[in-house]
DNA sequence: CTGAAAGCGCTTACAG
DNA sequence: CTGAAAGCGCTTACAG
């Protein structure tokens, strides 16, 4: 591979203008269709390639975006944040846009502000919401465009989010008309806006059935306190316990294990998020699917749009899967073995 | 946020030529030190950041590097290619340089083409090495500066990985001297040069001993003929079951479990690969921990340094762990169970 | 429909 | 030690 051939070289090749490969190449501006094939057809002869830098800098832009990706999320979280960025990437390819990523801490924004400051990039994919989200509103003050995955109640951020509150609404309430009163909700850390989604979508379907009463939610739940909790909860007289994701209900599901109890004959377990670790499980588990790469296409796309200064939607709420399994099975006679 | 200042502006502000302000910044050429000291602290003052794009096309570089990540790997691959990329771009992020990912088929190089002729990146790191290996060729063809993390046999490959061969003949040899005289060797796709590394160091070490005959290696296991392999081992007098990775080693564990045998009462188990999977099971696996994160800083650092022009050494092989756990224990008495 | 020219914001010989 | 000027490889008013 010799020296990488510029326009210049194509437009002195073929006794034209910079300016008329250009907008051959573009499509912007008036060309004889004759030159215009002339000049395409020696472009794919020769593999003239634009250099994306030089026409990055005379349009300023870079054709490339950025997305976060938290460097501290438990590994579980993983799966999730991989295939976002997989659909994020197939997305951008697609207009020949390409992203880099940007690893960080909850809140620090320190990358984020150099990737900016060095005009890097052209947007920004948020791949998670926080209550207080720093990152936003760094972006936000400094008037970069960006879409977050995940909800936020900023009504100015352009967010894409499954319909994490309809997802959790749904899923007790068929849990409650199958029978189930009693539950104990298993939730961590709620600084991030999902969890904020999903308690609400369970507190929703339970006051609407007058269950309040009856359940109990745990707030902050970590590894170390999940043990206990269960031990807790076996002692009332929970029916089934609702894991906020999967993180939480592969720890409730060991401790059950250790404790000879099986699911869902001595309690039933259903998880508000079924990554694919859940998957192997038996029994199956009751759980909420969403579709990750989806999420990560959509957000991409949006933010293209917003780039090409198009108008988009404020907010784009996805599907989700509900998958009733084993895990919340009602067993006949189950009564006897108490 | 107002519009971006340039290195212009800051040179009209200070009644110098850019030429100057320049030199300031980069450190090349000579300025007296009182101006440079003085248009330093203009910078700090209005943060002036330089415009990466601009200084990248007069430098025709980029500061950006890339990293591929395969999109087809096993979902228990993800926190090596997590933590990998982790490393890379801290790494990366310490030169302010970024990190531009390639999410690629197994040998489709079409994206990986794309950047370098869109001149998106100043070099590559590769995650993954094969046999046949069409990305690395391709960028050996066109001369891209790259570092391949994983070992290849063509020498003209810049690599670096951990030194699997003797981790697995380290790890082989401890269990031999245990007392361990039959192995079965479960591996799956060889097309992977890691696969080969470890399958070597497995031979070897048995070799020594002469063990070869008792042991039998079975190769391009997947997911459905792992239960068939270990009904079929089980026929036998294997003691101890050698996993190529965590990924196989999971479903050995689950079909054992499902035979209802115990490990190591039953049958030994190790792994020669323990991503954080393993890392939870009852009992414990014996296994090879290796740092991914430290694999992909090592990486960078060396990409960085080729593209600097500096000498690299052609292959750098880092450490690793064995982990002695449970899942090889001999049990004294063990026979009484049989 | 086509071009000459200025401009994007830097860097870097070359000259002083 | 410092600058004027050309150049990196594109795009885009402006003029014809």
């Amino acid at each position: 591979m010799s020296k990488k051939i510029t326009i210049e070289d194509v437009a002195e090749a073929l006794n034209v203008s910079k300016t008329t490969v250009s907008r051959a190449i573009s499509g912007k501006g008036r060309v004889g269709s004759a030159t215009k094939e002339k000049i395409l057809a020696y472009i794919e002869e020769n593999n003239y390639v634009p250099n994306a830098i030089a026409k990055g800098l005379a349009q300023s832009r870079t054709y490339n975006i950025g997305i976060t990706v938290p460097d501290d999320f438990a590994l579980m979280d993983l799966p999730f944040f991989q295939k976002c960025l997989m659909g994020v990437c197939e997305q951008a390819g697609n207009t020949d846009y390409d992203v880099l990523v940007s690893m960080t801490k909850n809140d620090d924004i320190n990358h984020l502000e150099r990737l900016i400051n060095n005009r890097k990039v052209d947007g920004i994919v948020l791949t998670r919401t926080l209550t207080k989200d720093l990152p936003a509103e760094y972006l936000l003050e400094n008037n970069i465009p960006f879409v977050a995955v995940g909800s936020s109640p900023n009504k100015n951020i352009i967010q894409v989010d499954n319909d994490h509150e309809s997802a959790c609404y749904d899923l007790t309430k068929l849990l409650i008309e199958q029978g189930i009163k009693r539950f104990s909700l298993f939730c961590d850390n709620t600084e991030y806006m999902v969890n904020k989604m999903r308690m609400a979508g369970f507190t929703k379907a339970v006051e609407e059935y007058n269950l309040s009463d009856l359940s109990t939610v745990y707030e902050n739940t970590n590894d170390e306190s999940i043990d206990y909790l269960v031990d807790r909860v076996l002692k009332t007289n929970t029916e089934c316990i609702l894991c906020m994701d999967d993180s939480i209900c592969v720890r409730v599901l060991d401790k059950l294990k250790r404790n000879d109890l099986e699911v869902p004959t001595d309690i039933k377990v259903a998880s508000f998020y079924n990554s694919s670790v859940l998957e192997r499980n038996i029994p199956s588990i009751t759980s909420l699917t969403f579709d990750a790469k989806e999420l990560g296409k959509e957000a991409c796309k949006t933010l293209l749009s917003i780039i090409e200064g198009e108008e988009v939607q404020k907010r784009q709420l996805l599907g989700y899967k509900i998958s009733m399994q084993q895990s919340t099975k009602t067993i006949m006679g189950k009564d006897s073995k108490k």
